[in-house]
This record gives structure tokens, C-alpha cells and sequence, in this order.
RNA sequence: GCGAAUGUAGCUCAUCUGGUUAGAGCGCCGGGUUGUGGUUCCGGAGGUAGUGGGUUCAAUCCCCAUCAUUCGCCCCA
């Protein structure tokens, strides 16, 4: 008989319970920030057709990295990768009924077949949002507004990140025509300027000069030179400054600038890589030069809901995961102390068993969540492991408690104890409840 | 899919250029204390050195393969 090994599936992760905290306080702090703006959650299949995504989501992310299999049925299916071809079909279904602007957020887990490495996992989790119906660009500021609340949210200050903004139709003019380039060279352009950040400017020179070819090259590298120092719509080329797409940019600035968002840059290099994008593109980026990575990412993708056979509707959205995100957190020391759930650890003291499990038992009608230990071990045992599972409250309770009602109630963060009454014990939980979290009125989230 | 590094106890690591029964700290379990932990003392469990093959009188150490982890590329949250 072989042994089993212990390992989760390559690429992706258990979450013990300190480890699902932080997930869950992503999770609570994520779905207040979203509800505040009016957006609304729903919900999606694990499982769709294949097609689904092979219309309209990049190459690569349909051919080498979905997890895909035929069912039983001889259908071809595919565990999501993403939210968003999922989320048009729905809106596609239902489009005359829905009211607009439809306000929608997800979170929830994704599966890449990817080599696993730092920031990256196979099974991920993220926050999908999205606003429909709209044209202009009240929703892209809506949007970008909403992600940087959401950092906010977090504890990061504008310092921590930079929202970086760009627009495809704008790509493609600059590509086509300010710089040239066949739609073959602009492919390869495109991907040279999303790597810019990543690679030596050297490199990034030598690259590019490839691509223009030997005719073009010294021309084409003034011009790129011009516009990778563009820092804001007004420093870019004349040719470039009267093309639609950068009228749209500039509203967005503006609507931005209006809304009190001062961390927001025009980044011409910024292109993102799903095929879907129509306009607008914006992705959050952590200031930290050694951790240069993108934390949220999203865009403009009017031609996705048409693709299920109905009128087009405009679309804006972004997605955030956790994995990228907790690193972020992490590095700026962002990341709160996470007790336990469980608020009171009970400890009979002798043959109490009984009283205790009473005692809880009235606890828990009053809300409190409480534990009793039932190993009838050793008391140093029993203290060692409430305080090792960041249970944040002990009741000890021996004879002489359950006669005058009053007991020792230590907490374990300060080693403080008192002799307290049922009452004062609910009264002083509940007031630590209020005094840590902060964010009481949203205590659903803690489910 | 490509490149590189790493793999010894639950965790972090020793074991000097291959040489007797592979060690330590922390953690875990038990006891000193039939009512108080994170900072005491004593004792104990736990390893076919990722796995498989090869070289050798002899392999944790050298070689090959394989698996896993990590870091990059690609791509992306």
C-alpha cells in the first residue's frame, strides 16, 4: 500500500483556519466597499462551454491554460478561468430585464493551468465588478474610483500605489499610425511595451528597433522615446493629442481629478492582455520597486455581451485576487491582528463538564461564539491550547463559579483577569466585538 | 511550455572534501504542580535523508532519471 502524499494539488493551497481569516477579511472588506457603491452580488457556474471563452479571451488562455475536459454528455467544458465571458453571457440572457446601470460584484475562485511561482497560483480567488449600460466615461471613473477606495479600504495610502491608465483605441491609433506598424508588428510592440517596466531599457531599445526594422529604427525609436516620457495626456505628440481616444482619456482624468483621486497616471506602455478590451485600460500597481506587480486590473469591453447574439452593452469593469493582493498587504504591514472567530474559550476546572457545557450554552443564546474544551487534560493543557487557537476570551469554571456566579474571565492577549458576572462576560465581548473590527453594522461577513 | 536553484524530524537548519547506531533549536506528547499559558525543570515520541536507479568495499554527500517546492521567462489576478 502506497502512502498518500499530504501536499495539496500543485499550485494550489489549504486554508487553515489563520490562513481563511485573511482570506475572509479580503473577503468582508471587499464585499462592504462594494455594497457602499450600490453593487450588487451575484453568482455564476464553475463549470461553462468551452467557446464561452475561446471567442473572446487571448490565445493563451484558452489553449495552454484552462482546465478543459468533455463531459459525459460529449460536450466540451471548461472550469472558469475568469469572470468576465461568464458574467456577458448572463447579461446577454437578461438584458431587458435588467436595471441599469446593472451594478454587479463576484468573488470567487478561478482555475489556470500555469507554472505555480510567487504571486501566482493555479487556483485563485478574485473580485470581479462590473458596471453595465453605460457609455462615456462616468463608469470608468466610477470604476477606478471604487479600486482605489478599495485599496483605501485596505489601509494603503496613495503613496503605496499608482493607478496606471491607458485606453486601447488609443494603441491601436498610436500603433497603426503615429508609429506605422503592421498589425503583425504592432502585436509584438504591444507585448515589448507591457514587459517595459520588467526589462532593461537597453533591451527595450535593441527589441524595438528589431520590430521597426532596420529602415524605420531611428525614427521609431524617437517616437516611442517621445512617448514612453508622456506622463499625462498634454506631453504626448500633436499627432497623437487630437485622436478621439485621448479625448476619452482625458475625461477620465478630469471625472478622476473631480472625484479626489490623485494617485491616477496616464501610462502609454500599459496594455493588458485580454483580447476583450475596447477602450479604456487601467491597472493598480504596488509603488514598492521591489515588487513591481499588478494588484487590480480592468477595463472597457463593449463587444463582449453582443457576442451572445444581442444588442451590444456597454461594459466596465475590473478584477482584483487575493493572491497578488495579500503580498501587497503583507509588504506594507497592512494586514491586521486576525483572532480567532471563536470568542470564549471555557475551561472546566474539576468535574464541571457539565456546568460548562451550561454555561456555554447560555452564552451562545446571547450571540457569543464559545468554546469548551472536552479533553479533560491538564489546565496548563487546556490554557496553551485556547491561547495557541487565538481564542480571545478564557472562563474558567470549578464548583465554587457555578455557586456564586462569578467567573475568572481572562484575557489572553494581556494575561488580564477579572471575576465577572454572566452578564458583565456578554457586556465585555461584545464591546471588544465593536472596539476591534471597527465595522460592526457589516458583521454578516464574518459567517 | 522554457530556464535556474533547492529537497535531511511537524518547522528552521547541522552532519568538515563519501567512512561506525544522522544531530540541534523550536514545536509536539507525558511528568514535577488533582485551579492558570505564551518566560521553569525532567523525561519521551518522531527520520528507509523526496522517490527510483547507478558508481563504490562503503552514498545524506558523486552521477542519471523522476517527482515536488521556489525563483525567473511566457502569460496574468
Amino acid at each position: 500500500m502506497t502512502t498518500l502524499s499530504c501536499q495539496p494539488y500543485k499550485g494550489a493551497r489549504d486554508y487553515y483556519p489563520a490562513d481563511k481569516r485573511v482570506q475572509n477579511y479580503i473577503f468582508r472588506t471587499w464585499h462592504r466597499v462594494m455594497q457602499l457603491h450600490g453593487y450588487e452580488e451575484y453568482g455564476v457556474p464553475l463549470l461553462e462551454p468551452l467557446e464561452v471563452y475561446a471567442a473572446k479571451s487571448g490565445k493563451e488562455l484558452v489553449s495552454e491554460q484552462t482546465y478543459s475536459f468533455t463531459d459525459r454528455g460529449d460536450r466540451k467544458v471548461a472550469i472558469r478561468p475568469e469572470m468576465t465571458p461568464s458574467l456577458s453571457r448572463m447579461v446577454a440572457a437578461k438584458r431587458q430585464e435588467l436595471g441599469y446601470p446593472a451594478r454587479l460584484y463576484n468573488i470567487g475562485n478561478y482555475l489556470r493551468y500555469e507554472r505555480p511561482q510567487k504571486g501566482r497560483e493555479r487556483e485563485f480567488w478574485q473580485l470581479n465588478t462590473d458596471i453595465f449600460g453605460v457609455e462615456g466615461e462616468l463608469p470608468e471613473a466610477e470604476v477606478i474610483g471604487i479600486a482605489s477606495e478599495i485599496m483605501k479600504a485596505f489601509g494603503a495610502t496613495e503613496k503605496m500605489f499608482v493607478i496606471k491608465i491607458n485606453n486601447r483605441n488609443l494603441i491601436n491609433y498610436m500603433m497603426a499610425h503615429y508609429l506605422g506598424l503592421d498589425a503583425v508588428q504592432a502585436q509584438l510592440m504591444m507585448k515589448l511595451f507591457d514587459r517595459k517596466n520588467k526589462i532593461e531599457a537597453s533591451e527595450f531599445k535593441d527589441q524595438a528597433s528589431e520590430i521597426f526594422g532596420a529602415d524605420a529604427a531611428d525614427a521609431g525609436l524617437h517616437k516611442i522615446a517621445t512617448l514612453t516620457a508622456a506622463h499625462s495626456i498634454a506631453d504626448l505628440p500633436e499627432d497623437l493629442r487630437n485622436n478621439q481616444a485621448v479625448q476619452e482619456v482625458q475625461k477620465v482624468f478630469t471625472l478622476l481629478e473631480q472625484a479626489g483621486v490623485k494617485n491616477a497616471v496616464f501610462d502609454i506602455t500599459l496594455m493588458r492582455g485580454l483580447d476583450y478590451y475596447t477602450g479604456t485600460v487601467f491597472e493598480v500597481f504596488d509603488t514598492d520597486p521591489d515588487n513591481n506587480r499588478s494588484i487590480l486590473g480592468g477595463g472597457r469591453y463593449d463587444g463582449l455581451v453582443g457576442l451572445f447574439g444581442v444588442e451590444p452593452i456597454s461594459a466596465v469593469g475590473f478584477a482584483q485576487g487575493t493572491t497578488t493582493l495579500e503580498i501587497f498587504l503583507s509588504a506594507h504591514k497592512l494586514l491586521p491582528e486576525l483572532p480567532s472567530t471563536t470568542e470564549i474559550g471555557i475551561i472546566p476546572l474539576g468535574t464541571t463538564l457539565q456546568g460548562a457545557l451550561k454555561l456555554a450554552a447560555r452564552l451562545r443564546e446571547e450571540g457569543v461564539k464559545t468554546e469548551v474544551d472536552i479533553t479533560e487534560r491538564k489546565l496548563d493543557k487546556q490554557i496553551k491550547s485556547v491561547v495557541k487557537k487565538q481564542v480571545q476570551f478564557i472562563i474558567f469554571v470549578g464548583d465554587e463559579e457555578l455557586a456564586s456566579e462569578q467567573y475568572p474571565f481572562k484575557d489572553t492577549a494581556t494575561a488580564e483577569e477579572e471575576k465577572l458576572s454572566f452578564e458583565r462576560i456578554v457586556s465585555k465581548v461584545k464591546d471588544r466585538r465593536r472596539g476591534s473590527s471597527g465595522d460592526d453594522e457589516f458583521a454578516e461577513f464574518f459567517e
